[in-house]
This record gives structure tokens, C-alpha cells and sequence, in this order.
DNA sequence: CGCAGGTTTGACAGCGCTGTCAGATCGCGC
DNA sequence: GCGCGATCTGACAGCGCTGTCAAACCTGCG
């Protein structure tokens, strides 16, 4: 059974191939009853356009490109996020028709540039989601752009720049929950920052201090403990912060899988949350409502900013689309916080 | 600046584009020396082939899609799953010079198989690996089949068909953890059933069998729960369990989410873990680790089963190939487990 | 030296589609 | 009935590469 071509549906038509495409395409000015009689014929052979003719004629493709930090290079990778990326980003790519390719990449490498272009340079890809926290990174941002190929960049750091972009409100939601936490009664909220690459949890930092300074509490640098995002950051944290002799009564992570870790901890140590120590959050990866207790934390809407991304990169040209979207999170309580102690 | 083709470079080591072409491919039977003069002309005009062309001109991608059951169809994704395959996947692709296609697919809809082919006629995928539980339905593996292209499935429930695929050892290493359990004098061993839909996981209960069996042990329909695979399920499983006169003192369950659930519930009734119950699982997903306790579990080869998949799919026509591969899994035992209390 | 048999190279015709541009057809007003 | 702009359709030349096949070039040996 050799493949329908262009050429069949438009035999069976009685039209030119050139017409076909026409219809296929959606372009405009076709009369209705040509539309509908090679519509059928479409229908009747069951043709399917080939998408690397398509590719080759026209210069650009069905795929859409994702981006991410490699989870391969670390010890525990954060799934809940990568996951999440991809579903919103699989959302829209299925409403523009379009395939998504996964493209992890270690920005520790060297070649990191070169690798990106050549990817870019065969596939053709109609543009890429960058996710952060290589979204900030002028190395990677700036190899694709390079090429010229249209991209969004996820939760950069800094907004500006002349790449499009889609964030959420990391700092004003931060210092909600630092404000919520100082609502229970809690005076010394510790804070665990992340990945310092990773700018828009840097950002986090800035929220609680907010956060803080709307309470009435003033900031101490000794209730601040650096953490590199990971579970094992927030252990390592917690230890340090709970064995002092005037511990805190709540820690804010700047991410959940470090407030996972501080929540292990707490347990090892025999100290009972939310009874003698609140915690709180980042992201609300699927563990946070696996573990015990559930985590209190900030609902990231990273389904629908990597669905709005791709979104971005499949409107038409002609639709005008705003330059950078910020979708707001939400603060999720559960059982990892309350009132405090003393 | 325009694109650089195979003709610049043809034109700049002074041969025709098909000797460009030949030494790209690493086709044999061209000369050393003008194989360099290539190289370096290709290196000096920063040629990269354009893979639609190729696509194009040869009926065959470089594109290898990857299908799974999509987890946005469920409430809870067992993301570990999921990102293993990815892991394992890309790294074959990238050795192989291939991108990956993520492709999740919920098999509950009616036009899968439809979804499915036109997804194939249109990208020319050079393969498929399809991951359980998709790998054992027919709807899918046949959808595919039908199109000619080439498949691995990656844990099916019956290895036979005319499809190759790669499987671990579940049965076998069922046993074993069964009878290591018997064997820390554990009498009442509890076992929660996944997704029957998952034909591998079902594999797993005769195991669960075999090591009763092999122990000594007198299997008992009262100590089976079925659950599907999910966190609650496993949480649903040990409150009935649980709550008996007579509550087993080791619960083994088919996947590690609902082996989770279990301690989970432990946890909420008090019952302290692995004094007064022992707990394991299977997959050694992330989260077997970030639990408190640990979990003991089965590793189960994902990343490399996924790995020799695109390979299979990947390898020169003329390498042989075995048909079916079986990567054997092995046990891993962490704090969830320890000897019987009474 | 000449020739069989292998190795290396090149000419050229597509692959299936889209972009361009010119030609056909239509509608409408005078 | 004619002319003119707007609307529709088709011919054809690529897009950048690979497959085919034949030509050119090498060996080594009688």
C-alpha cells in the first residue's frame, strides 16, 4: 500500500495539488464546494499530509521544543516539576497540532551552546520553551536566540530582555505565606533559600523578607540557611536550625522538596509538626500531599505558564500576544502548619 | 545568511554532494583522504544536514516517540515512572543521534488507535517504545503495528507476539522479597494488587506466590487487597488491613505509591514502622527514598530497560538483535523492613 | 600490458509538499 | 454586452537531501 500523496486526493478531486494544500492549510479563498469535495477526498483515502515535506517546503516544522535542567546531572531530581512542565506544555502542543520534543540539558557543560544549535539547526523547531532555571542564563538563552528561533522563557529571573516571557508572582505570594505564618503566631520564621541559579527562587527570598516587614517582624540573617533546592539541602538545613537552643517555631523552603526534607528531619528528631513546628513550602509537587503531614505550600501554576508558553509560540503571528504573562499562585494550606507553640 | 547546504560544502572540498552525503552518513567506500577534505569543509562552513531533507528523502526520522499511559489522567501521577523512561530514553536517542517524542496517551479514549496512526503517517517516527501498561494492550501495540513502524515494548504482561520487547524479572524477584520477609519470621504477609490493567504488575502477585510457597508459607485469599497502583489505594489497602483482629505484619505492595499509602496509614494509626509492621514495595521510585521510614522496595531497571529499548529500535538493520531482553531487578533494602514482632 | 573485480566517485531523479506568479473565472455596474 | 477588480485555481520551480546506477579509478595477476 504506497502512501497517499498530495497528488492522489488531488487526482481523486478533480483538482490541482496546489489546491489540496490549500484546504489542508486552512488558506483562504477556496470556494466552500471545492473545500468540501476535496475534504471528502481527503477523507476517502485517508491522506495525511507528510509533515517533513511540509518542513522542507516551508521552512518551519510541527515541533515545539522544551527545555529544561537536565534531572540526569543531580542525585534527587525534582520530578513534580518536570512533569508538570511537560503536561501544560503536551496541552497546547496537542491544540496547535504540534509534537513536543524534550530536550534536558546539563548547563554545567561546556558545549551546552553549540549543542542547542545544532539541535535547532536539524530540526527546524518552531520555537522553544525554556524552563527555568536556565531561563536566565544568558548562555543558553542567547545560543537560541542566535538561531533566530522564536522562544519563552519560564520564570526567568529578570523580566526584561527582548524574549518573551511567562512568570508568576514568586515574591508578592512569599510574603503572603510569611505573613500568614506570623498570622499563627510565629516569631522566628526561618528561611531556606535554593539553587542561587535559580533566580526566580532567589526572588522567594526577597517575598518572605516583604513578608517579615509586613508583619512587624524584623529580618535576622542568622534565621536564614542556604539550600541548593534539593531533599537533601532542606535535611541539612533543618538540622542546623532545629538543634539551636532558641530554634525556630516555623521554616519557609523556598521549594518543596527542601521543605520535604526539613519535615523528615523534624520526625527524626522527634519534634511534631505542626505542633512544635510549622513548615511551609514551595510548588506543590505531587509529594506534598504525599508526605506526613501534607505540606502546606504555594501552588505554582506550572501546568497552565508552560501551557500559555507554548501557547505563545503556536498563535498565529497575526495574533497579537503580550510580551510577558504572569500567572499568580496560590497559597495551599495543609497540615504541615498552625498556631504556634510558645 | 543563508543556510549552509550540502552543495557549499560539496562545492568547498571540490566533490560531488553525494560524497558529501556518503561521508555524513558514514556510508563506507570513500576514500580517507577526501573523507577529511569533507570534514573539514564541513567543519569550516558549519554545515549541520537538514533533517527534513533527510526525513524526506529517505522515509525514515531520527525522531523516536516514546508512549506512556498519560498521567494527566489520573489524580495522582507516579511521576518517578515516567521520568525514568524519559532518562533512560534520552539517553539512548542522544547516543543514537535521535530526539525523543514524548507521547503520553490516555488508552481510555475511544480514538487512540486513530490518534495514534496519524501521529506515525505524519512525523515518520523511526520507532516506538510503548511502556506499560500500554505495551500490553492490543489496541495500541496493534494501531502501531499496523503502520509498518517498528516497536519495543517495555514490560508487557506476555512476552510473546511478534513485537520485541524488554522485561525484568518480576516474578522471580517477587519471590525473593517474599521470602526474605518470611525469612525475618514474618507468618501473616500481606500483598496489595496494582492495576489489573498493568499485566506485568499483576506478574508481580504470582511471585508474591511462589515465595509464599517457597517459605513454607500457606497462602490465604484474606490477605490479598486489590489496589490500582495509586497512593490512595495503597492508603485504602492498609486501613483494612490494618484494622483486623489478626493484622499482617508485613505488607508488600505491587508499586511503590501504594506501598507509600501504607506507611502513610501506619503512621496516622500509630503503628510504628518496621517494629510493629513491615512494609515494602516495588520500582524504587525517588520517593521510596524521601519517605520516613525509607522504603525497602524492588529497583526496578526503568532508565536501562528504557535505554536497551531505543536501542533495539536504534541499531543498524544488520546488527542482530535479540528479540526480547530481560534486565533483572533487584532488591534494596531499606528501613521499612525488619523482623517480626510477635 | 591488459583485464577481471573491487573500490571510489558523480550525475541525476525524485521524496511530498509549499511559495510564487500567472491565468481563469466570477460578479457587478454601465 | 463589455470591462474591471476581486476571487479562485493551477503550473511549476524549488526545499535539501538520499537512492540508484553508471562511470572512473584503482589494484593485482597472467
Amino acid at each position: 500500500m504506497p502512501k497517499t500523496t498530495i497528488f492522489d486526493v488531488a487526482n481523486s478531486a478533480g483538482v490541482s495539488i496546489k489546491t489540496v494544500s490549500r484546504v489542508v492549510n486552512h488558506e483562504p479563498n477556496v470556494r466552500q464546494s471545492t473545500k468540501d469535495r476535496v475534504n471528502k477526498a481527503i477523507e476517502k483515502l485517508k491522506y495525511r499530509p507528510d509533515q517533513s515535506a511540509r518542513n522542507l517546503a516551508s521552512h518551519r516544522s510541527h515541533l515545539i521544543g522544551l527545555i529544561y535542567d537536565d534531572p540526569a546531572a543531580y542525585e534527587i531530581p525534582s520530578g513534580g516539576y518536570i512533569l508538570d512542565l511537560q503536561q501544560g506544555a503536551l496541552r497546547a502542543s496537542k491544540a496547535a497540532r504540534c509534537e513536543l520534543l524534550i530536550h534536558p540539558c546539563d548547563f554545567r557543560q561546556k558545549n551546552v551552546g553549540a549543542d542547542l544549535k545544532s539541535l535547532i539547526q536539524q530540526t527546524r523547531v518552531r520555537g522553544f520553551v525554556v524552563a527555568a532555571p536556565l531561563s536566565n542564563m544568558p548562555k543558553i538563552v542567547r545560543a537560541i536566540m542566535e538561531t533566530g528561533t522564536p522562544l519563552v522563557r519560564l520564570s526567568p529571573g529578570q523580566p526584561s530582555d527582548n524574549a518573551r516571557c511567562v512568570t508568576t508572582n514568586d515574591r508578592e505570594v512569599c510574603s503572603e505565606m510569611t505573613q500568614y505564618l506570623a498570622g499563627l503566631g510565629h516569631k522566628r520564621i526561618a528561611f531556606i533559600t535554593g539553587d542561587p541559579n535559580h533566580k526566580a527562587v532567589a526572588i522567594r527570598f526577597l517575598g518572605y523578607k516583604d513578608g517579615l516587614a509586613a508583619s512587624g517582624l524584623k529580618f535576622s540573617e542568622r534565621l536564614v540557611i542556604a539550600g541548593d533546592n534539593s531533599f537533601g539541602s532542606g535535611q541539612a538545613a533543618a538540622e542546623k536550625l532545629l538543634q539551636r537552643r532558641e530554634p525556630p517555631t516555623a521554616i519557609f523552603a523556598a521549594n518543596d522538596d527542601m521543605a520535604a526534607g526539613v519535615v523528615r528531619t523534624a520526625h527524626h528528631r522527634g519534634i511534631r509538626i505542626p505542633q512544635q513546628l510549622s513548615v511551609a513550602g514551595f510548588d506543590d509537587i505531587a509529594l506534598a500531599r504525599q508526605i506526613d503531614p501534607t505540606l502546606t505550600t504555594i501552588r505554582q501554576p506550572l501546568v497552565r505558564m508552560a501551557e500559555q508558553a507554548v501557547a505563545m509560540l503556536t498563535k498565529g503571528d497575526d495574533v497579537v500576544v503580550p510580551d510577558t504573562l504572569c500567572i499568580p499562585a496560590s497559597i495551599e494550606i495543609r497540615e504541615s502548619t498552625g498556631p504556634a507553640a510558645c
